[in-house]
RNA sequence: UGGGGCAUGGUGCAAUGGCAGCACACCGGACUUUGAAUCCGUGAAUCUUGGUUCGACUCCAAGUGCCCCGGCCA
C-alpha cells in the first residue's frame, strides 16, 4: 500500500494539488474555521473541522480560528468557550490565531471608504421592505434605488455619520453598487453595513454600525492571508461577491471551495430546531446525549477519534447526501471495542438462588478486562455468592425456538464463575416471577467443565451481596423519522421526536466500578458501552450513560 | 431574466478515456466463556437519449430529476 492510498482524494485537494501546481499561493496553504458564536458544535461542523484542520494539516499549513461575530444581537460570549473546547477535544489547534471578525472592524470600515471613493458602494434610504420590492425577483430584474447616484462626497459624509450613531437602527444602509439586473441576486447592490444600536460581546459600544457577512468574510480571510477558504454549498452563490469586494478591494486574493455539508438520518442539524428541543425542555440542554452536538457527545462516551474516522470515512463532495447514523455508530463501537475494559453489570434484573451453594461461602474470580487478550490484560476481582442477580432476558420458562439462556431444567454458564442448571421458579400469587432456583457445578469454577461438557448460552451475572446500585440512561434515536428535516406538508420534526428515547433503570453494578472515572467507557458485558455521567453522577450515587448498545443480533431473530 | 450546483448498489465515497471498487446496511454460514467481536460468503449501482472513440462513470449535445438563491442572518 503506497503512503497516497491512505489519504482519500477528493475534490478539495485537486484544487489545491493544482494551485501547487501553478503556484497560485506558493505551496502554501492555510485555512480558517470560522464558527459563528450562537450555539454550540455538532457533527456537521466536525466535518467542517476536519476538512479545514485536517487539509491544512495534510500540506503542512496551519489553521486560525475565527469567530464569526459580525451580528452582535445574535451572538453570545455563552458559545466561545464552550466552541474552543469542543475544538479542542476532537485534537485539533489554532496555536495563538485565535481571531474575530469583529478584531477587523477598523479595516473593514475603510475599505468601506476606499469603496465609497471609489464609487463603488452608496448610502442607500430605502426601508427593508422598500429594499425588498427595488430587488425584483428571480425571473426579473430589480430597479436602483433613487439614492444609487448620490454624489460621493454626500456618501462619505453620511457614512461617517452612521458610524457617529447620528442615525436609528434600519434607517441608512451601504450598499454595493453591482448591478440590479443581475440574474445572482447576491449581485443586485448587496448591504455592505447596516445600524445595529446594540452592544457587541467584545466591541462593547464602540460600533453601531456592522459588516454583513458578505463584507466581512473575504476581507477576514484575505486580511489572514487564507489561501482556501471551505465554506458550505449554499455559499455558491456568494463567490462572485466574494470575489467582487476583494477584486474591487485590490487586496490579497484568497479562494473560497464549497462542499455539500454533513446531513444525518434520525436526527436534526439546525440550529434553530436544535435550540427549540433545548428551550421547551425536550432535552436536558445543549449536551443532552441525545443531542448531536459535540459537547454531548463527549458526555455521551464517543471517541473523539471515532468521530474523526467517521468525518474521514464519509468522504467530502459536492453532491447532496444523508449519511445514515449506523455508520457513525459502527465506527464508535469498533473504536470502543478496542480500548473498554468490561464489567458485568444487570440492567434488569432477576434474582437467582443457587441452592446447593453453601451460604456461608463467598468466593472471588479474577477476571481479566480484556478476556480476548487475558495475557496481556489487567485483571479485578469479582465476588460470587449464593444469591445473584441475571438479567430477567436471560431467563424465559417457556423458551422461544433457538432460545439458550435459561430456562427450566436448562443449563447455562455465569460467565467466569459456574455452569447452574434451572431446578425452579418462585411466583407471587398474580403468577409475577419472583426468583428462580438453581444448581451449580462445582466442578465448573472459572467456567470449564472437567469431562468438556458444552452449554450454549453464557449469562453475566452480579452477586447480590456486593452488587451496588447506580442509575443508568439508555439513550435511543431522537427521532424515529429516518429524516426528521424532510418531511410533508403540515408535519414538524416535533411530530417524531420519541420522548421514549431517554430511558432510566438503576442497575445493579459489579463492585469495581465504584472507581470508575469520568471520561472512561466501560463495556458492559452484553449490554453495551457505558461512561460515567460528567455532570450528574455523583460518588454514591452513581450515574451512567449508556454510549451505544452492543450489536443485538438475537434481538433481530427473535423479533 | 432567471442564475448557480449536483446525479455511481439501500446509504456514503472511489475509479481523473482502459477489468466499476471500498465502507456501512442487508442476507447466509463458521467460530465463540459477550447471540459482541472475529472469519468466510451472497445479493445489489454508473439518471435518460444520442454523439465522439478501438474503448465512455469519465469527453460532447439534448433532456429528466433533485438542491440552493428574492434577510438590513451567517
Amino acid at each position: 500500500m503506497t503512503e497516497e492510498s491512505l489519504t482519500k482524494t477528493n475534490f478539495i485537494r485537486d484544487i489545491i494539488d493544482e494551485h501547487n501546481r501553478t503556484g497560485r499561493f506558493g505551496g502554501r496553504v492555510h485555512t480558517r474555521f470560522p464558527p459563528e458564536p450562537n450555539g454550540y458544535l455538532h457533527i456537521g461542523h466536525a466535518k467542517a473541522l476536519v476538512i479545514d484542520f485536517g487539509m491544512a494539516e495534510d500540506y503542512g499549513g496551519l489553521t486560525n480560528l475565527r469567530y464569526d461575530d459580525t451580528n452582535p444581537v445574535k451572538e453570545d460570549v455563552e458559545f466561545v468557550d464552550a466552541i474552543k473546547e469542543d475544538i479542542h477535544w476532537l485534537g485539533f489547534d489554532w496555536g495563538d490565531r485565535e481571531y474575530y471578525a469583529s478584531d477587523y472592524f477598523e479595516p473593514l470600515y475603510e475599505m468601506a471608504v476606499k469603496l465609497i471613493n471609489k464609487g463603488k458602494a452608496y448610502v442607500d434610504e430605502l426601508s427593508a421592505d422598500e429594499m425588498r420590492e427595488y430587488r425584483g425577483t428571480l425571473t426579473e430584474p430589480g430597479k436602483n434605488s433613487p439614492w444609487r447616484d448620490r454624489p460621493i462626497a454626500e456618501n462619505q459624509d453620511l457614512f461617517k455619520r452612521m458610524r457617529a450613531g447620528e442615525f436609528p437602527d434600519g434607517s441608512l444602509t451601504l450598499r454595493a453598487k453591482i448591478d440590479m439586473a443581475s440574474p445572482n441576486m447576491n449581485m443586485r447592490d448587496p448591504v455592505m453595513y447596516r445600524i445595529i444600536h446594540t452592544e457587541h460581546h467584545r466591541t462593547g459600544n464602540k460600533w453601531c454600525i456592522y459588516p454583513m457577512y458578505d463584507f466581512a468574510h473575504g476581507q477576514s480571510d484575505s486580511l489572514e492571508c487564507i489561501t482556501h477558504s471551505m465554506c458550505s454549498l449554499e455559499y455558491e452563490n456568494h463567490r462572485p461577491l466574494y470575489d467582487w469586494f476583494l477584486d474591487e478591494l485590490e487586496i490579497f486574493h484568497p479562494q473560497q471551495i464549497e462542499f455539500a455539508r454533513l446531513n444525518l438520518t434520525h436526527t436534526v442539524m439546525s440550529k434553530r430546531k436544535l435550540r427549540k428541543l433545548v428551550e421547551e425542555g425536550h432535552v436536558a440542554g445543549w449536551t443532552d446525549p441525545r443531542m448531536p452536538t459535540l459537547a454531548a457527545m463527549r458526555r455521551r462516551g464517543y471517541p473523539p477519534t471515532a468521530i474523526r474516522e467517521f468525518i474521514d470515512t464519509i468522504g467530502v463532495a459536492k453532491a447532496d447526501s444523508f449519511v445514515e447514523v449506523e455508520l457513525l455508530e459502527h465506527i464508535v463501537r469498533d473504536q470502543l471495542n478496542l480500548t473498554s475494559p468490561r464489567r458485568m453489570a444487570v440492567l434488569e434484573r432477576l434474582k437467582v438462588v443457587i441452592d446447593n451453594y453453601p451460604s456461608d461461602l463467598e468466593e472471588e474470580f479474577d477476571v481479566p478486562d480484556f478476556p480476548q487478550d487475558p495475557e496481556n490484560s489487567a485483571t479485578r476481582k469479582v465476588p460470587f455468592g449464593r444469591v445473584i442477580y441475571i438479567e430477567r432476558s436471560d431467563f424465559e420458562e417457556t423458551p422461544p425456538p433457538k432460545y439458550f439462556r435459561l430456562s427450566p431444567g436448562r443449563e447455562v454458564r455465569l460467565m467466569n464463575a459456574y455452569y447452574v442448571t434451572c431446578t425452579g421458579v418462585v411466583k407471587d400469587e398474580h403468577g409475577n416471577l419472583l426468583e428462580i432456583h438453581c444448581n451449580y457445578d462445582p466442578e465448573t469454577r472459572g467456567g470449564m467443565s472437567p469431562d468438556g461438557r458444552k452449554v450454549k448460552g453464557t449469562i453475566h451475572w452480579v452477586a447480590e451481596n456486593h452488587a451496588i446500585d447506580a442509575e443508568c440512561r439508555l439513550y435511543e434515536q431522537m427521532f424515529a423519522n429516518e429524516h426528521p428535516e424532510d418531511l410533508p406538508e403540515g408535519e414538524t420534526f416535533m411530530d417524531y421526536f420519541d420522548p421514549d428515547s431517554k430511558k432510566v433503570l438503576i442497575a445493579k453494578l459489579e463492585p469495581s466500578l465504584t472507581e470508575a472515572k469520568v471520561g472512561e467507557v466501560f463495556q458492559f458485558v452484553r449490554n453495551g458501552y457505558f461512561t460515567l455521567d460528567s455532570e450528574d453522577s455523583k460518588p454514591g450515587a452513581l450515574i451512567f450513560n449508556r454510549t451505544i448498545g452492543l450489536v443485538d443480533s438475537w434481538a433481530k431473530v427473535h423479533k
